[in-house]
DNA sequence: TTGAAAGCGTTACCAC
DNA sequence: GTGGTAACGCTTTCAA
């Protein structure tokens, strides 16, 4: 067990003092060539490593962009994560991760764990959160960016699209073909903030159009899906038939809902009609295909990459930036 | 721009030493109980929040554990990392994740990146490296686990389970049913390693039981997921009748072949059986159920957590573990 | 039960 | 071009 190699070490084996070395190892141009030739070398005979906590101690810059996801196993914020990712990897920020598993305490719970790194900046799926993440946040002076929503009280940045919005587009589309009796299918209490604002979303559009009252069909605690939709549907058995169109919160729960209406002998759209959210593989690859609502998930996390770089560069300094991503109807074949 | 709140400024307002905050605030049990109370209240007041990157610092131990995934927008690995996520979260290690991309220069290059930050394990996903990043870790004293494989030559702990293995069984199940002229669809280069031995294991299997050479279906390069499955599929068009089973390297490429099929008319399995790889949600929902491997990727990750905090209390003397974690064969009914 | 001193490895700041 | 000094916030160690 050999003591670490540091600065120090390499300094004393050129004959320099650590702070050449330092600057040596950053490429610093006002070292001499030469010096900074031999500075290299040396660090790599001795086999120095750099040491990042150290100099994010003495910085106070953690090089961590923290992000919180409400769940990793979902392909949109997958995906989104990845975007992210890539967008910022030129940046050499480093993505610190953690879920909160839907759940708005969790977050609290994580945000305060993920803040004693130091990040630089912190992103946060969805726009709701406790009084107390608030206030963390707000108490240090830190840029955060909300995405996946678009938060009436915005705690920082804004990068994301209105969920209501969204289902209303997919309402419409249902009543214009002919539907009216909606039923939506979606997590049961109200940790999935997201789902309820959909739900929301569904209702008041309906009732905007005249048809009768939405039914709100338990698919259990978030999160949810291919199996709960699944189990939603056989729940329901023969009352199966007094719907006319199902809603559901997202593309898996959809395919749950299809393959289970297909199972109980139902003809898809025929009889009944079925909506996702997400437009994940599984809308546009399973036969037939769900209709569904396409949101950029890869393209939200590229643009809270860019915005970041900006904020890291000081290009950000008229106040929060508020970006709508919007959504589209996707059709399919199951309406 | 308020400067942080330190332990300093918790001890200069309640009348303490900065000796004093820090054991309180880790329930050291020697700080009186009502300081320990005052303290923590005060910490809170101030709004206070620890420092973990100066602890690193002091302490020389980062509390990471760094983890590569091949993809992160993949459910099975998506589950290994919450298991492994869940797991560990008691002992108070964060996880700084990286994905490859399935690719081992881009392993190499993020392995890397992530030594930097002074991790205290590392788990890699794979038992396929370039030589450079075994010498990389070697080169470190520090605990490597390798998952979801049985390298031939581990670089330290393992957990996984051998790919050849778990096809050997879906081709012995096929060829019971009697299915005789197999495809295999996977991906197209060498990159996915893991997806190579999945192939190598099929087509060793079909020579060992006397069935016609295996072919060979090009999904196109890694990732391949539900839509390169329906692409593979109608690009062989008329061709397809020349198989009587499918065999692919996930559960969603099976997903993909399975719609594809029956959108070109083809009864499931009656004139053709289709296996998926990783039990999948969408592999138990789907209508017909597909037949598959079950893999326990959320106990792959659980059973990682484990052995690193054995590792951490320093209960892992007697040099490395492996353990084979197994697969089975999940019958549905594409076979 | 509490505190003082020292130091982890790096870099900002100034001096030369 | 280069170096000395001090400091980032915490905890180990020893002393009281």
């Amino acid at each position: 067990m050999t003591a670490r190699v540091t600065m120090r070490d390499v300094a004393r084996a050129v004959g320099v003092s650590p702070m050449t070395v330092s600057r040596a190892l950053r490429d610093d141009e006002t070292v001499n060539e030469k010096t900074r030739h031999k500075i290299r070398q040396v660090a790599n005979d001795l086999g120095y490593v750099y040491d990042t906590t150290a100099q994010a101690f003495r910085t106070q810059k953690s090089g961590f962009v923290a992000v919180t996801l409400p769940s990793i196993n979902n392909a949109n914020f997958a995906e989104t994560f990845r975007g992210l990712s890539d967008g910022l990897g030129a940046s050499g920020m480093q993505l610190l991760l953690g879920s909160t598993n839907y759940r708005v305490e969790k977050e609290e719970e994580l945000v305060r764990q993920l803040l004693t790194r130091n990040p630089e900046a912190i992103v946060l799926t969805g726009g709701h959160h406790t009084d107390e993440t608030r206030a963390l946040l707000r108490a240090r002076n830190l840029p955060v960016v909300e995405m996946w929503d678009l938060p009436t009280e915005p705690l920082g940045h804004v990068i994301g699209f209105s969920n209501a919005e969204a289902m209303a587009k997919l309402v419409t589309h249902l009543a214009e073909s002919g539907r009216r009796r909606l039923g939506y299918i979606g997590a049961s209490d109200l940790t999935d903030l997201r789902g309820a604002e959909r739900r929301d979303g569904v209702i008041a559009k309906a009732a905007e159009l005249g048809l009768p009252e939405v039914e709100f069909l338990d698919a259990g605690p978030a999160p949810v899906s291919m199996r709960h939709g699944a189990q939603a549907v056989s729940a329901l058995g023969a009352n199966l038939r007094s719907f006319d169109a199902l809603v559901c919160v997202s593309d898996p729960v959809a395919f749950g809902v299809l393959s289970e209406c297909r199972r109980m002998g139902l003809d898809v759209p025929g009889d009944i009609a079925i909506t996702g959210f997400g437009n994940f593989e599984v809308a546009s690859v399973s036969d037939p295909r769900i209709t569904t609502i396409g949101v950029t998930a890869r393209e939200i996390g590229e643009q809270v990459a860019l915005l970041l770089e900006d904020v890291f560069a000081g290009n950000q300094r008229d106040g929060p930036r508020v970006v709508d991503v919007g959504s589209r109807l996707v059709r399919g074949e199951t309406s």
